[in-house]
DNA sequence: GACTTATTACTACATTTGTAGTAGAAAAAT
DNA sequence: ATTTTTCTACTACAAATGTAGTAATAAGTC
């Protein structure tokens, strides 16, 4: 879709399969495609072949980087974790909460139990917010 | 995809130009097509045929009913809008923030220019949930 | 009543996405 | 050296998505 909102939020969105593997990645930079899908299979079942193809498709937009390793590959995230994070929340506050933070940050919490020590955090960070506006 | 994660978070979980149009019905209810597509249009170039297209799929979906009148008709939204907005959050949650509900507020709050007013909200809102944890 | 307009139904089509199979090459095992 | 395993490349395919055209029908307009 190419509606304005779209174009400004035209960062990188990567599908659920990517982002479940840039996740791995992020997590154990770099890896095989034999790795990612083992970690991915503990979670659910999917064929080889379906991770290398994604990894493949990947490659081709620069979501990852693959290193020639002998015969194999490995492969390494290209973006960095927080910016695709950002990218997401912008762009569920945009097309989702017209753009209300707060009642994102209320639906985040509300549903979630959050612990206290979270909530202790959050309460600590929005003092310094309040104090330091550009932080 | 059919993760673990995916099928919790099974729930609707419209497309883009979907919620779009969710969007402009959660405010208007009963709109006709032609309403529709000329709201999006102050955004968007679209044709009109397009936005009819999309809403006879949401219908087919259930994501909008459709009420007679006349010739033509009137959609209405089925699902609530703070239902959609729970699964988004709930979705981007768990697939990109590992459940840190923590990160993903600061995130939301960080990026947009958050008012004041907004903070302090918020920060009442934190005060009532330390209080009576099952807001 | 003939003509123009509005509206729907149906069809179409390119892309993206999730999924996986097959073939061929390289490497490892025996 | 022959067989088996491991990889990659390539191909395929169905479903979803965004987009829009065409035909038919109903409704207003002159």
């Amino acid at each position: 879709m190419i509606s304005p909102i779209m174009e400004e939020t035209q960062k990188i969105q990567p599908s659920d399969a990517e982002l479940e593997i840039l996740q791995i990645l992020w997590e154990h930079q770099p890896a095989s495609v034999r790795f990612v899908h083992e970690i991915i299979c503990e979670q659910r079942e999917v064929s080889y072949t379906t991770v290398l193809t994604v990894l493949q498709r990947m490659t081709k937009k620069k979501l990852v980087e693959r290193i020639k390793e002998g015969k194999s590959h490995l492969y390494q995230a290209v973006p960095k974790e927080e910016e695709i994070q950002q990218n997401l929340v912008q762009r569920l506050l945009k097309t989702a909460y017209k753009g209300s933070a707060m009642k994102l940050m209320i639906h985040a919490l509300g549903q979630e139990e959050v612990s206290s020590e979270e909530l202790n955090a959050l309460q600590q960070w929005l003092e310094t917010k309040k104090q330091n506006p550009d932080g």
